[in-house]
DNA sequence: GTTTTTTCTTTACGCGCGTAAATTTGTGAT
DNA sequence: ATCACAAATTTACGCGCGTAAAGAAAAAAC
């Protein structure tokens, strides 16, 4: 390692014996200079350890490597997991992800939305808020910049949407509890944020209409992302006037059960599926705290690799395609049912 | 809002009937223009919605608006919490933001680190992995960047420090646990990766020392970041054993406490404080689900709001200081102590 | 109205790199 | 050795903005 300073490309380029454009043009792709130009480059770079200034690199670049990834809560660990896995992969495939949390709040979106968009990034995932997203904002970025909805559709917004198959979710689920023991009723918030609650919702009351059951839903009030407490309350209203139709409880995702596992408990109601228990208690996500739950929590779990796989994948093809798609590409990845001690 | 497009500062300027360096003048302190000519500047933006490229912007700059913020492992929703704060108050002053996560790994905080340095950051706060650090690395970092560290101290690296007065959380939960029941052993990961959990031992030693009461620390193998599933072991391996000391356990943390009652539910027993309660379980941290566990859980809080103004007002003085400080500020904020059912 | 001070304009250069065109050098096959 | 072709070099320009210097214009002070 020399004590040298290299400031520039040109110096670094006069240090390595070669010119400027040939070190532009490895750094841009090392592959495309030959094995002996590459190896005096590489040799160069261990003695002087130069690195291009990305402010520069990304100014005369249409697109840079830049790729955007966007959730709309991030203290919601599964959109951390989630978050993390596509994360990894886009570093592995020489991308530099840069994270973005709404927070639940339309103004961040549209915030880091504006900010993104001037970044130039080579693609962005974007997990919108939902309901509380604001279309056109979302629909404009959307057109300038290549985008790949997760999680969380909007139709026709973005080239491409990759997310969970919530009717496989459901009827997992759904069969399951029936097979074992009793049709379970549906436990829900009355005006979720995300649309694939909605999507629970007709799946459940599709697979009941298939199996010829009556279906029940159970809606209880409730806004913003503090799920875990709409649970909870949730859970005292229906048992406290004993309007839960049946004892077996469908909750439309983990973090509502969450809740209703800690109101069951406070109420002294025992969940489970051996003598003794008042209640069974499924749901769907496979959250990252649902192993933990007392009892801990039979769900239908995300393929949380299948999804980021899956995301990266369609990017790539977008970033070939030159941003563009010809028709609008959806995925849908079906859940993995966990039995545990909940139901 | 005209169609024309306005694709640098030079139109923009042409466009509203002023000076380019006027308008850079804007941008970088809006306040530095008369006030007429900065009413004369936003009727301009409101008409064609310029913004001003922000790699050449950047690339001319000492030190830019970037501001980074770097946890260990942001699937933990205490991170998630402090760095959502965080980010907020860095917009609400000017600056842009950056987010990373290490998830738990030294290699990627590593790259994180390099990265960050190529954005030249007004500054950042670092919340470094602990143990598993690579000293060196953090080390060039925060010689070559103004950094703030947060929550896991690293003696002598970065300008200052922001963190939680371990001895503080300890002595309340100590306290009361004995003032309403029985003294608590301590338990906690055998080699934990943060140094707050080493803090914690020490606090709890100290404090059961100066009461004249036999301290208990009741240590569990594990590595890693599952707290909860290593806490959840730990709770069987100590119950199957009979090797608790006392029926009074004082968690290191929230998540291992999290495990921890997993545990003694799937055991069967009775947490809490009233009669045919088997253990009494306290913790630390406040973490967003120890509302949610079965029983709910006593815990001494963090003052998240506290620790992220201080942490901002840190950086705010660090950066009118020219990055530099004569001597290293250590700051320790107290705990608030939240009473639940687990104890 | 004149002077002083602040603000703005004009002009000009530099930042570090991308990239195109034309030329030269190097490589491998005939 | 000759040719064809790939790769590297030289030269040159542009990206969009920061910023400095000098002079002009506007505002404030007298």
């Amino acid at each position: 390692m020399s004590d040298q300073k290299i400031r520039n490309m040109e110096e670094f380029a006069a240090a390595s014996g070669l010119s400027r454009p040939t070190i532009s043009k490895y750094f841009n792709d090392p592959g495309s200079v030959r094995a002996k130009t590459r190896e005096r480059i590489e040799a160069a770079l261990e003695r002087y350890e130069f690195r291009p200034n990305i402010f520069a690199m990304n100014q005369n670049r249409s697109l840079t490597k830049n790729v955007g990834i966007v959730v709309p809560y991030l203290a919601d660990p599964f959109f951390a997991e989630i978050a993390r896995i596509i994360q990894r992969r886009c570093i592995d495939a020489g991308f530099t992800p840069i994270l973005y949390s709404a927070h639940g709040e339309q103004k961040l979106e549209g915030e880091i939305l504006e900010g993104l968009t001037a970044l130039k990034p080579a693609g962005v995932f974007l997990a919108p808020l939902g309901r509380l997203s604001d279309r056109g904002a979302i629909d404009r970025f959307c057109r300038n910049v290549p985008t790949v909805l997760f999680d969380s559709n909007i139709e026709g917004m973005g080239e491409a949407f990759v997310g969970s198959d919530n009717f496989s979710f459901v009827k997992q689920t759904v069969d399951y509890l029936c097979r074992t023991g009793a049709p379970p009723c549906f436990f829900e918030m009355r005006t979720p944020a995300n649309p694939n609650a909605n999507k629970r919702r007709h799946a459940y009351l599709k697979v009941m209409a298939e199996a010829g059951l009556e279906p029940h839903v159970v809606q209880v009030e409730g806004e913003g992302w503090g799920f875990e407490e709409i649970g909870r309350r949730g859970a005292h209203e229906v048992l406290e006037r004993h309007t839960l139709p049946t004892n077996t409880v469908l909750c439309s995702n983990d973090r509502l059960a969450i809740g209703f596992l800690a109101g069951c408990y406070e109420r002294g109601l025992r969940v489970g599926r051996g003598e003794g228990c008042a209640l069974r208690v499924a749901s769907h996500d496979d959250h990252p705290f649902s192993r933990f739950t007392c009892p801990s929590l039979t769900t239908a779990a995300h393929q949380y690799e299948l999804v980021a796989d899956k995301c990266m994948e369609t990017l790539f093809s977008l970033i070939e395609a030159g941003g563009r798609f010809e028709t609008r590409e959806e995925t849908l990845i079906p859940a993995r049912l966990i039995l545990r001690a909940s139901a």
